[in-house]
DNA sequence: GTACTTTTGATGACATATCAACTATAATTG
DNA sequence: CAATTATAGTTGATATGTCATCAAAAGTAC
């Protein structure tokens, strides 16, 4: 088989778990209690008030019993409540409480910084280039 | 921040994820029963007989704790067997068992046609510029 | 030769991913 | 209106990732 193939998944691999190891330690490094993807999910809901938990999980390309886990502990870090759907009783409302609200802002200035430093010495055309290789590879990957 | 930036690495994400899943259920499909980071410990301790579990870990970038608890399925699955190493108590030898050996053999021709699918009408000079960016990624992500 | 440091690998506890199965509720069909 | 189908979310079991700690054994320093 092709070499540059093979190194190819394996240094995709690297770099997106050195890309989240990096981020993970500056966040805990801001002494912040959260983790990336905890993050991410609280910030899906903030940007869609209203959000199905199975909108959360396809805006942030998890499975849905990841997400009720992840939703779970916010819960239990008291980032977020759960309330009764006015209207539909197989859903929840997901509240942010201020905790959350504090969480989140607190945590976007180390993000953006993380996503500097990584990106450093690549131009915005290099990025460009990666983001449509990339989207590529999802597209021959999806099922039928 | 930078909407691109984020964009980024939310589709490195998904890629690597698309493609583990897509490459997993190919295996699935074969009928074999291994996972694709199984193989890569197995194709590491075929390609340099004697390796330590560090060293695997080291070159399947993984953890030491999940290697341990991986090897310890390979053995249970009976594609590995551990044996005293002759001469240092601590470490043991990693013998790929001929259950191990087919299982490897079975897999190579679905992992081949896996990446080829996934990397369908890319060029190998677009590959190349891919790797070059992602390896910049891991250097800036590197702990100091 | 002893004390100290480093290495090798394991283990516990917790978080996340995956697959499958489940319950409750809403929507659709006839 | 009842039966069926679809949706929303949960839970169990297992695999892997992470962090920290541990014990045994090898290596190093004096």
């Amino acid at each position: 088989m092709e070499k540059l193939d093979q190194v190819l998944f394996f240094t995709l691999e690297k770099s997106i778990k050195t890309y989240r190891q990096f981020a993970q330690r500056q966040i805990d490094k801001a002494g912040i209690d959260i983790t990336i993807d905890q993050w991410l999910v609280l910030k899906s809901i903030q940007d869609w008030p209203d959000i199905s938990q199975h909108q959360i999980a396809e805006n942030v390309f998890k499975d849905f019993a990841s997400v009720t886990r992840m939703i779970e502990l916010l819960v239990k870090k008291e980032y977020l409540q759960r309330e009764f759907h006015k209207t539909d009783r197989r859903r929840f409302n997901l509240i942010i409480t201020k905790k959350g609200q504090a969480v989140i802002q607190k945590v976007i200035p180390v993000i953006t910084a993380n996503r500097k430093q990584a990106l450093k010495s690549l131009t915005k055309a290099e990025i460009e280039n990666n983001k449509v290789f990339l989207n590529q590879i999802i597209e021959n990957c999806k099922p039928e």
